[in-house]
DNA sequence: TAATTTAGTTAGATTAATCTAATTAAATAA
DNA sequence: TTATTTAATTAGATTAATCTAACTAAATTA
């Protein structure tokens, strides 16, 4: 009800690009910009587009036609958000019993917008059981 | 990580009209434009506009510096976010001992997005306890 | 009642994220 | 090596949600 500012200094849109661009790396060495568009059922037009959005932040390495890297802080950035959908996966699956694709779809939704109170919360929650 | 569709019937932005549209009428027997926007803060113009979107989906009834009140659609569909919004609140302060108001916070980011199951599975895990 | 204040509207601009269509560059195959 | 296919880019349009500024209608006050 209340607005929540959520003025964050990168939109979802942009996180998931980060996120995306991460695990192309992690699962197949490089990150091009036909695979990130595929990820995230995008056309590779708009990949172009937030690339050079990204780059200009800082946050990634791009030279036209070229594999797409993270910079150190781009990479810090991915490595939260994952590290967060990570941990709404598990407990979503693991405590409230949500179905594993659900619980994936879930998270995506969400793992934007949480604070960081109610990550630390669940982080102990997990510690506690 | 996966792009969940969340192509809801209605974007978060125009539930939450609704929401607050609907908290009005409860707290102070009528909406008009005026609070909605103080509310929401945002400016007048901009829930006039929303005003007409909602109106041609008939979900408020609107006539031009009127009152504006909920169709039973709208109030259907505003009750559903604010039972999730109570239910996450409750949820996060209560299980996940998330302060009073980062709570409200994390709940008015999250109501939009959450799943039907996963919801479900929140109720249960109450109704378990 | 006339003047002022307040509420609401409209027109037009802005921003972010996307799209399509056209173009260019690079890689692959003949 | 030329032709073709694939990848990437650019330009320009679209949509949603907002904004400001100018205007209008209604309510209040003098």
């Amino acid at each position: 009800m209340k607005q929540s500012k959520k003025i964050p200094a990168l939109s979802e849109s942009l996180e998931d690009y980060l996120e995306t661009i991460h695990t192309l790396i992690r699962d197949r060495k490089v990150a091009r910009v036909k695979e990130i568009a595929e990820a995230r059922s995008v056309r590779m037009a708009s990949v172009s587009t937030a690339m050079h959005r990204l780059s200009e932040m800082g946050l990634v390495k791009y030279n036209q036609r070229e594999f797409i890297e993270l910079t150190p802080e781009g990479e810090e950035c991915a490595r939260r958000t994952m590290a967060r959908h990570d941990l709404l996966v598990r407990f979503f699956r693991e405590i409230l019993q949500v179905s594993p694709d659900q619980a994936e779809e879930d998270a995506c939704s969400v793992e934007h917008s949480l604070s960081d109170e109610l990550v630390d919360r669940m982080v102990r929650f997990f510690e506690y059981l």
